[in-house]
DNA sequence: CGGTGTCATGACATCGGTGTCATAACGGAT
DNA sequence: ATCCGTTATGACACCGATGTCATGACACCG
């Protein structure tokens, strides 16, 4: 790869004067810089990264862990694959920026984060993202002096953090299917103790409350549990629990996009057609799922891409000096509404 | 950052001792080492891999280009989100090797690519993934020196690929079935003219014509549209000539399994169950579906994440100074096998 | 006891840029 | 003609590692 010394050697110049016309410090002589710009164009030259970092001690690098910390073993929450999103987001911002991003991954063990963070500070990155693969709390990280934003997850030690709004976008997906004309609304939920399940939950009870409409215990059940056991039969039970209820739900909300799903697969095997006898709705706008599904499914979009944007401008303010936030920052999306619930 | 001027000054050595106790270059006294090391801790000392890639050359680094990181409109290709896997996979491979991996998209546009050629180049990577997000022809890139490895994608150049199996994967599927009994084997492709429909449907052909079964041009319908004029309908059509036919097929093969979902869809609308009165296959393998439908979806998997390992492999065989292949690498992965389909 | 090899360590130069300061050339004002 | 202020350019040091070579202290051998 060639030099700035070799450019220099090649326009008649010196080094100097090839760095002014690189970064535009100083005036530089139009012939010059006509003959440097030949000359940088002629040997293919590119400025060592490396070089200028030492002297600038600016590395123009954002480092990235993604950390199925919960994964590895597949008893996970959702389905994984969506947390990739957020980092497309964040590549996107970052590259925009004109700053290069780096990415590693735990690969399931908690503990390798420090590990990584050390890689990342032997490349003097600038800033630090840590993207979760679902709405979680997590083990404080020591970022060593960089900047650190938490997407998708928040710790004890109060660091920036980036979340899904849970609370209001299910709230807004049930006042929508409210405001269609349904009364008796079902939730199956995601499995008990995951943040997203409690924050859902309590906007589906918000909803219910502002229409003043009495929160029924019987309307909401776990309907997805973990691998190990099956999801299939306990959603099937929870199925049998709703419908055999007096007074029938004429929706059912579900905790994301993948029980909708099932929940399909299980309606139809039951002669149950979806939406004229039983309205469905999702939460998370997977579109795989919820624009193939047919009919398209009605849910809430998790705006994956507007957690990575909101994380990288967080990041970006925090590394041009901005003072930390003392809150998180919430992120919604809008209600994706489809033809699986009724209206009217 | 500390430097590791500071750490000699702290334990009361020179630089190059330091030096020396990190890399074990050469012998070093017990009690020099444990000052050292005792300086390392303190300060918490990273060695500057800036200054390590001037002094060596090697910057530690792997550029990856992708086109599916930002598809920012959502309008996915036509397998969707799934090749992130691939990433994965290398950015796993990579690490195992001790290097970083640098991650880069073209936000959609072709020509940017090289322009993040360059930006990598600036880093002194010392080599690069292009990963496409669907099996397809690229134009050539001029990867300016480094080694660059092509996944899910070839060039006219002979760039060293690394692509899915389609026409192996496809046969496999395809003769598992006729050993599951199956004569009658309709089969609903992706677009017309994309690479991985033209080799699924020979693997198609070929599994046939192994088993002695005649190809029936009536039996295999294009499935798929473009977003564009609306997937639905299309299908719906296909899905007509195929149950009009005097001899019905008794298994309906699809292109993918987002598909197939569809086709899910189709089926239960018209009241025919799936399998018990027409089995249902798909392709990839993409578990948020096949494992999610009821009943869970026979398929193929195409096996991403074999992908992105080989590629990874393969551009590290190439930095290490192996000769490049002259033929593209095929993976493959195993037939899903299960209950979509019925057996005898 | 002097010569030789090994071990342990340091001085110095170097990688490729850029900040600082010096200097040469030139036009205009006095 | 002299002085001054730009403008254009170069010399040199430095960022933080490490390769090369030199040096001092021993141990071992004959």
């Amino acid at each position: 790869m060639a030099t700035i010394y070799d450019v220099a050697k090649q326009a008649g110049v010196s080094p100097k004067t090839v760095s002014r016309v690189i970064n535009g410090d100083a005036p530089v002589g139009t012939k010059t810089r006509d003959a440097v710009e030949a000359a940088i164009r002629e040997l293919d030259y590119r400025p060592s990264r490396a070089a200028r970092t030492m002297r600038s001690s600016r590395s123009g690098l954002i480092g990235l862990i993604t950390g199925a910390i919960s994964r590895g073993d597949g008893s996970a929450g959702p389905s994984g694959l969506p947390d990739l999103f957020i980092v497309q987001a964040i590549q996107r911002v970052v590259a925009e920026a004109g700053l290069t991003l780096m990415i590693a991954d735990t690969g399931g063990e908690a503990d390798r984060a420090s590990e990584l963070v050390a890689t990342f500070a032997q490349h003097r990155v600038e800033g630090l993202v840590y993207v979760a693969d679902h709405h979680q709390r997590i083990d404080d990280l020591d970022p060593r002096g960089a900047p650190l934003v938490l997407a998708n997850c928040f710790d004890a030690a109060g660091t920036p953090a980036v979340l899904p709004d849970d609370r209001a976008g299910q709230r807004a997906l049930v006042e929508r299917v409210i405001a269609a004309g349904h009364r008796r609304i079902g939730y199956l939920t995601l499995p008990a103790g995951m943040v997203a399940t409690e924050l859902r939950s309590q906007g589906y009870r918000e909803a219910l409350e502002a229409a003043g409409i009495a929160f029924d215990p019987e309307l909401e059940i776990e309907g997805f549990a973990d691998r190990g056991e099956g999801p299939k039969p306990f959603l099937t039970s929870a199925l049998d629990q709703l419908l055999a209820l007096e007074d029938r739900p004429s929706v059912i909300c579900c905790g994301n996009d993948e029980l909708a799903l099932r929940l399909y697969g299980e309606l139809r095997e039951r002669g149950i057609r979806v939406p004229q006898e039983i309205s469905v709705a999702g939460y998370d706008d997977y579109r795989v799922i919820s624009e193939t599904l047919y009919p398209p499914l009605t849910t809430a979009d998790l705006n994956y891409r507007g957690i990575g944007e909101a994380a990288a401008r967080r990041l970006l303010s925090l590394i041009a000096g901005a003072p930390a936030p003392t809150e998180v920052e919430l992120v919604g999306g809008p209600v994706c509404w489809r033809q699986s619930v009724t209206e009217h």
